[in-house]
DNA sequence: GCAAAAGTGTTTAGTTTACACCCATGC
DNA sequence: GCATGGGTGTAAACTAAACACTTTTGC
């Protein structure tokens, strides 16, 4: 719904504030991590909170979110997906607010250092998230089951890792996103059959005398076939959790 | 980004006007079809549009996508999907206006009555849409696109046909979808293997001598798996225009 | 009986899964 | 030389795809 002609307006139309609200993914090698800030401000002061903003006249709400985010960590250019808006019109008592969500995936060690202080902001283990203000509970929840849902068809989780990795370190991204455990073997070939991954000549020793090569991502064939589907993850339905039994 | 205090307002914030708009889709059978109005008023008086509306003071986006559909077609209980907002500060030239689609799927029959002369509204075949006022050509070349996604995966696409149907209504609708053809015994048993479907006794003789059973959608298995997958389409991957080769 | 569409069966190819096994290395 | 994780091989089970075949029935 829209008009372009100068001589309308829409005088008797309600306008409401409109704000981002960013759901920030993070894996720590042994866990998901959700970035989290503590309000310095009324209401809810001292409450923990996602990062959020409202959206300013020139902006778009992808670019809100980008603002966000960069305020917060510093990164510019990271993956962000719109989820679906909060719009009850009384989740927010004061004024009238519908918040657009976006998850962001972000590697954890490209942010650490600049973590403003200004917004006290700190990783929470996933499963450990503290009671948010509002209905921001839900927004991660939400975030979580997209997230499962994406990343069981497109590469996205590559965005959590840091640029060179192995591939226990990929399968164990996997493995805590569905909490489940995937064969090994079968694991590695699926990885490499997607042509994603350039083996380095470098190895990882930390876990085994052997070692294990890092791989990294080839950025090109990604962005690429950034939609293009993957079966990395064996009984999807199932660990997405849908009954198979209809 | 919300508040609840009663002593904190948003004053310094911008206020912008929010709306939704539909794209309703449809099968006759033979061809995918978009309901689309005729808009009576200034700007662009007799173009073509999605069907629209502001969001009210006391309803959700969702609440408002369903009201509007109900305005235009007299149905309550539609499938909607919400789309990514369209939030481009210059898309609307008049006032600030963001606009979220959701993308509607009717049975045609239900609604053929009740289309109202208030809004001109007309089923156009969708592969000849004609130019659409605004950025709503955009968006349903998105919701296109989503649909195919979506319905590679779920079983939303019985939402278009009517309550009795023959197998080869269905797989008609599936490869009109996706502008392909499928076989038709394969077809047959992935579509009953699903568990959704009931036989009944009567028959369809329109297209053959010997005739084809109706089924009627086993609504409580329906709703009870919406989110369940499907592996109806054989190379999901190509026909949703993704190569595979990487 | 024959045409035409409905519906079933069957062969083959491909993929997935589970699990066994070999490999390289530091101690 | 042996324990440890890295990496490879393989048989069996399952699924998908192609296509041939049988069924029904109005004319």
């Amino acid at each position: 719904m829209t008009a372009s002609s100068g001589r309308i307006r829409y005088s008797g139309q309600t306008r409401v504030h409109v704000a981002v609200d960013c759901i920030v993914f993070g894996f720590d090698g042994e866990n998901f991590r959700l970035l989290l800030i503590q309000r310095g401000f009324t209401p809810h002061r001292q409450e923990w909170s996602l990062m959020g903003g409202f959206i300013q006249p020139n902006e778009s709400l992808e670019a809100a979110a980008h603002r966000v985010l960069k305020e917060l960590t510093g990164l510019e250019d990271v993956y962000l997906e719109q989820l679906p808006a909060f719009s009850d019109p009384k989740r927010d008592s004061v004024d009238r607010t519908i918040s657009v969500p976006y998850f962001a995936l972000i590697d954890i060690q490209k942010c650490k250092a600049q973590l403003s202080s200004d917004f006290h902001a700190e990783w929470f283990i996933l499963s450990e998230t503290p009671d948010l203000i509002f209905d921001h509970n839900l927004m991660v929840e939400v975030a979580k089951m997209r997230l499962r849902y994406k990343a069981a068809l497109h590469p996205i989780l590559f965005e959590l890792l840091p640029a060179k990795f192995t591939l226990q370190q990929l399968r164990t991204l996997y493995e805590k996103l569905y909490e489940s455990t995937f064969d090994k073997g079968n694991f590695a070939r699926k990885a490499l059959s997607t042509g994603l991954l350039i083996q380095q000549k470098e190895k990882n020793k930390e876990h085994s005398r052997k070692g294990a090569f890092y791989f990294k991502l080839d950025r090109e064939k990604y962005y690429d076939n950034f939609e293009a589907f993957l079966k990395f993850i064996p009984n999807m339905e199932k660990l997405l959790g849908m009954d198979k039994n209809w």
